[in-house]
DNA sequence: CGCAAATAGTTTGTGCGCAAAATAACTCTG
DNA sequence: CAGAGTTATTTTGCGCACAAACTATTTGCG
């Protein structure tokens, strides 16, 4: 009764077959899609996404910005130090562990959050999908990467 | 009724809130939990990606293969020179067209398929997703990625 | 035919993503 | 308090992604 599907998953007729395939595609679609809207900002997505972690919690250390934003120490260290030549934060020393730094935003970097939020929604308004599917995905994939992580 | 969400979308209380993070972070998870199990093959997911495609349809030429796979043009131009230097196709001349290329499986190549085949489930018969899900997270990811490419 | 426009593919430059190695400061233990 | 181990971050090297510029055929079309 549940198999009324042609994905017995050994040979699909077409890459779109495969939730791989679907899922990688889908968000280098994004990426490109969010591109223009960011380019405005001199932000990529990464970027973007170092700035909000920043708007929800200001001057935290490397290791909790990487956690915050799932980026890898080697992927955070550079995103950084473009936003900071692009003056929207800074990266001081720590006072009392002087391994760590303090990322701290700039009154520049504090500035394009009301900017940024006013233009977010522009995105996925595009998109016809409703709320809930939305929502699912979001869940769907929540889900996945938590499974993945943890194998 | 339906709001008993906190997502009025404006200001998430952390990044997971966005579908955005979520489908970019559930790709990045997919691609780092595919990478131990194509090593063996000496495969990236991208160079896998064209390799499945050359499985569904050898002897396509390079914009065939772009289309098939959604890999940009100068993303794959590389990865195929890669996969020729391990022996896995062959860049031919088009007898026809001088401007195009033939893009052929060899026998590793196709030899490969199978080897391939065999191990393929062990990614996601790792996560306990029911097939629905799995279904509903794949034709949501078609979806986006038609809506936010027809943009 | 002759040349402008279109098509097929490659190259270049920038920015991720990530594993692995390196650096440097802190902590613990004897 | 010295050296071993741990923790925080940076560096290096490779492989994507992708826009933009470039090269080389082919296809109109007058």
């Amino acid at each position: 009764m549940a198999d009324n599907k042609v994905s017995n998953n050994d040979s699909p007729a077409c890459l779109s077959d495969n939730v791989c395939f679907a899922l990688y595609t889908a968000g280098n679609a994004l990426m490109r899609a969010y591109r223009p809207l960011l380019d405005q900002y001199e932000l990529t997505y990464p970027q973007y996404l170092v700035m909000q972690a920043l708007w929800l919690k200001d001057r935290a250390s490397m290791t909790q910005l990487s956690q915050a934003t799932r980026l890898d120490m080697g992927t955070l260290t550079p995103i950084v130090k473009r936003l900071e030549s692009k003056l929207f934060l800074q990266r001081l020393p720590d006072e009392t562990d002087e391994r760590k730094k303090v990322i701290a935003l700039t009154s520049t970097g504090l500035a394009l959050q009301a900017d940024a939020l006013s233009q977010k929604q522009t995105l996925l308004d595009k998109v016809s999908m409703t709320e809930q599917e939305i929502e699912s995905l979001r869940v769907l994939c929540l889900n996945l990467t938590t499974q993945l992580n943890q194998k």
